[in-house]
DNA sequence: ACCTGAACACCGTTCAAGT
DNA sequence: ACCTGAACACCGTTCAAGT
């Protein structure tokens, strides 16, 4: 008689966590996080509009681990190419992850989820970020200088997906080429000066 | 009788819509758009709940205009940055505008506003920002890789900001330095290779 | 232990009606 | 011309009750 329930025994149904963070992940794909609600969730999943309660406290907290899902993922990615392609395809990689993932990459760096509020999304997105700073530490290890151009490299990409993602970089700009060679060549007009003074070389190239 | 009504007149007050942005950017930087409910903003404004819509086509559009006032803000702001203290006080100002109003910043580029259905929005966000390209595209005129080049600078101001905003730069990262000389510390790690063929420089720069 | 259904306090948006 | 009040179709969240 019900009409949606697709489950064989319906009322337990083995693992309604997995199965609301995969509809959800659909939903958030699809449709962006605004249009992400529970009852819209719930009506997919074909279980009750408080089901989700049993599992998550509130929606932020299944927002939270929507978000945690993606930073593992970037993580796993980037370590990856840090591997196989080095540190500028580390960056590539980054951009890619979220040229391919936008509504995902929105939810984890839009401010719509309270990061420090969410211990296992707090802690597997600091160790996604650890990847890029450690590698790029490694290269020229004097302290505070390696420091501040690590946190340089990653604003950069970090910058360039969004804008990307946003629409903000006019079509003309891009000049014909793919989107890989785009992301590729704007990123190879930047050097970094990580074994210099930081202070002394910021006077030098100032003065224009 | 009334209980909320401050105004004279009280039916026609001269201009509604500027008190309406006026509330409205003010439970933005209190409390994020989220907050920002349109009955919130008319129980605060004293006007009932419909009364928007004769000067709002819809919640969307008043957030366009939000977000339009944040842009017009940052333009000039850049602008004098640029007349004042040349390419490297532009992208402070731009980093430093984030900080001040993250609330608006968010709202800018967070993708809740889809900025190209916003006529005037889209107008003056696309000002702004030919102040940044131009900027830099008059320090080396050769074409594509100038053009480029202000991408990644932009790219660079943009996602410090973010990456800032979002707390996602660790507190040991800024090694006791002030908000101004750790943003001024990592744009000085950067160096632009305008001038090079980009193609050639990124191939140089890779093999480490 | 896990899920449901009714209930509550919110929303955005529309529209006939008021001034 | 500009604003109101009732109405509609949504929300997130809580809680007693069901299996």
């Amino acid at each position: 008689m019900s009409t949606s329930r697709r489950r064989k025994h319906s009322y337990h149904h083995g693992d309604l966590p997995a199965t609301l963070l995969r509809a959800a992940g659909k939903i958030l794909e699809e449709e962006g996080v605004d249009a992400l609600s529970l009852r819209e969730l719930t009506r997919r999943a074909g279980v009750s509009h408080a089901a989700p309660y049993r599992h998550f406290p509130d929606r932020e907290s299944l927002l939270a681990a929507l978000a945690a899902e993606g930073f593992a993922l970037l993580g796993e990615a980037q370590r990856e190419a840090a591997a196989a392609a080095g540190l500028r395809g580390m960056g590539e990689t980054y951009v890619g992850f979220a040229l391919a993932h936008p509504q995902r990459f929105r939810l984890m760096f839009g401010g719509t989820v309270r990061i420090a509020r969410h211990k296992a999304l707090r802690e597997v997105a600091t160790r996604a970020f650890d990847g890029l700073a450690g590698a790029l530490a490694a290269r020229s290890p004097e302290a505070q200088g390696a420091r501040d151009a690590s946190i340089a490299a990653w604003a950069l990409v970090h910058g360039l997906a969004q804008l990307l993602l946003e629409g903000r970089v006019a079509q003309a700009a891009r000049a014909g080429r793919s989107e890989a060679r785009f992301v590729s060549d704007v990123l190879a007009t930047i050097r970094f000066a990580a074994g210099a003074p930081a202070r002394a070389a910021a006077a030098v190239d100032q003065s224009a």
